[in-house]
DNA sequence: TTCCGAAGTGAACGATGTTTACATCATAAG
DNA sequence: CTTATGATGTAAACATCGTTCACTTCGGAA
């Protein structure tokens, strides 16, 4: 059963359980069927180690519990986030005009709304139940450039003459609110979210842009 | 074994399971340890058994099982919601002015936060991992309340000359996505949504309004 | 008073997370 | 080449969990 060994062709043998053993870094194969599995937080460790051919306890060679386990498979999950983010836009060159500006939140917010879409099981791991726990130990830092790459796209706002001001917190705060609600109510099947990703992603940046406006209309409060 | 038997003085013999027999209403003395639970999700059937004094077997005598119990549970999680948003305005009174208009909407937001602070793990319960079952099969009523509030709402902010247009289901969709996801991350201690709760709904509020107005700004795209 | 169905008991089954003592294999030292 | 050692996996056991089944007990109607 050559269970896809990847050899980490460039650690040397730091890594606390890196190379070829007996069955071929058992870890990143627990990690991989946990990162396959369709409802990640419901999964049995004992139907995952008999997945992988192992028995139960050996997965406590490599986690310390299931809760560890399911750790690292967030841990995993927000570098992936972070990847979505990273392939949205590149954070250090800013936006020439507003168009290009507003087209870096819409594409940030694809990018958000994709991720839920393709990993509805790892999106529930990170952001469910427990999301406090698991973003407090787990994510810090795809969390950081998360926040990073939303800040970004703001600034941008504001240096293309789009938003009347620099972003603050609050700005980031709900237009961070406003995504990742359109991702959960989509995660939730609400029948109004279930629009093409494009047309979601595209409604919710032009509203974000929208509330940002100067707040003097025609009917200044 | 006095099992606290507590003799419903005020239930007349209505209910399904209503009078007084051995234990005294078992069903909702299961459901109302269910609701002071910490954490609804994660509770044993056993330990919910035992702290009202019963056998486990006892409490298939009124649900089918766990996950029925739970969304028995959602169900009054849901009804608790809508209480919230019933006591947050009159839905069939108009507004008299814009800024009643933004008022409601506000008392909305508020009600809606309010909920997700006061019952974490009803919240979690009801909008978590299974959110998508639970609201189909025990919030069908309380939801279409819920949409029905949100949107009275937005009517009154069209109809005091606030939005440009009567709110269609992308308005709607939009406003319940920044005020839920404000929940989820107030629910997840993000530390920019742990502001006061009536500053949180003002702020999410304001710039749902501002959303909505004309998008010709004195930068038109 | 007798009977019947609803309500609760006790024991059991399989599955789960976790621990413990033991076996095995890869590798570096002798 | 042999051997010792530590990392890796196994087997069995424990407590707990959801759930079922045969049995008892109680309340109210005939």
């Amino acid at each position: 059963m050559p269970h896809a060994v990847t050899p980490a062709p460039s650690a040397p043998a730091r890594a606390p359980a890196a190379r070829g053993f007996h069955h071929g870094n058992l870890r990143q194969a627990l990690l991989d069927a946990a990162l396959a599995a369709a409802d990640i937080e419901g999964l049995s460790l004992r139907q995952l180690a008999a997945g992988v051919g192992v028995t139960p306890a050996a997965a406590y060679r490599h986690f310390a519990s299931r809760e560890d386990l399911l750790l690292e498979v967030a841990r995993v999950g927000f570098d992936r986030l972070h990847a979505f983010f990273a392939a949205a836009f590149d954070i250090e060159r800013p936006p020439h005009d507003a168009a290009e500006a507003q087209a870096r939140l819409q594409a940030l917010a694809r990018a958000y709304l994709g991720f839920a879409d393709a990993e509805p099981a790892l999106w529930r791991l990170m952001f469910g139940a427990q999301a406090a726990e698991y973003r407090s130990t787990a994510a810090p830092r795809a969390r950081r450039h998360g926040q990073d790459y939303l800040l970004a796209a703001l600034a941008g706002l504001h240096r293309a003459g789009v938003a009347p001001a620099p972003p603050d917190e609050r700005d980031a705060l709900f237009a961070w609110s406003a995504i990742h609600g359109a991702a959960a109510l989509r995660g939730g099947r609400v029948p109004g979210a279930m629009l093409p990703l494009d047309e979601l992603a595209c409604e919710v940046a032009r509203r974000v842009v929208r509330s940002m406006r100067l707040p003097a209309g025609p009917h200044g409060d």
